[in-house]
DNA sequence: CGTTCGATGCACT
DNA sequence: GTGCATCGAACGT
């Protein structure tokens, strides 16, 4: 019997265009259990990864070992180790053998920021809590997620997305950052001024809007 | 304020 | 051997 306490999205949600799911995603949660305790926050950046002919999907190349979730059913997590020491996790879409997937940037911290600051903790100070899940890498460093999290489906589990009714707006649409090839697709989508976006930092007073 | 650059591991050619 | 879907410290202005 289902349980009208989870609500975690269900296959059909991931299960629908790349773009859809990435614009849909934003005000979803990514809740992530562990021993350690609960850490989650909404998401507030995301951008789409789309098939083979995206020169920047993991999925250019053709099949690869690393690429194989791409290729899998959609609703399950796809994460890598990147630049030999941030984990990414993405979010597969489509169907199976039509390789996409969203890349989940950055969240806004709801549960567990104690655990999340601990988490991130360095020499250098405490980062402040809009920022403990700003860019893709860090977000998986404050929610624990490592590649131990790889393929796990995300519709049941202890890394999951849910819908707490967050309807967060404007959404604005744009450039993927931080690839080198494929810059040319708007394909990252964002809370309109939300402090917890990565990318360079809105001005101040002057200027910029 | 801005830009540059080193860290660090591995998938892929 | 090359090149990353990054991050933040260090340095220049």
């Amino acid at each position: 019997m289902p349980t009208r306490r989870s609500r975690a999205l269900a296959r059909a949600f991931y299960a629908r265009p790349t773009l859809r799911v990435a614009r849909d995603l934003i005000g979803m949660v990514l809740v992530h259990r562990t021993n350690e305790g609960t850490a989650a926050g909404m998401i507030v950046e995301t951008e789409a990864y789309i098939g083979e002919d995206d020169p920047a999907c993991h999925a250019a190349p053709g099949p690869t070992p690393r690429n194989a979730p791409l290729y899998g059913p959609p609703g399950v997590a796809y994460i890598y180790l990147n630049y030999g020491m941030h984990y990414l996790v993405n979010v597969v879409t489509e169907a199976a053998g039509r390789p996409a997937a969203v890349l989940v940037r950055a969240l806004e911290p709801l549960e567990g920021i104690d655990l999340m600051e601990r988490r991130r903790t360095r020499n250098a100070g405490q980062p402040a809590v809009p920022d403990l899940c700003r860019g893709p890498g860090n977000l998986t460093k404050a929610l624990g997620v490592t590649l131990a999290e790889n393929l796990l489906d995300l519709t049941r589990g202890a890394l999951r997305i849910e819908d707490r009714g967050y309807r967060p707006s404007p959404v604005a649409r744009g450039p993927r950052i931080g690839i080198r090839i494929g810059v040319d697709r708007p394909w990252r989508r964002w809370v309109s001024g939300h402090a917890s976006v990565s990318g360079p930092r809105r001005r101040r007073s002057s200027g910029q809007w």
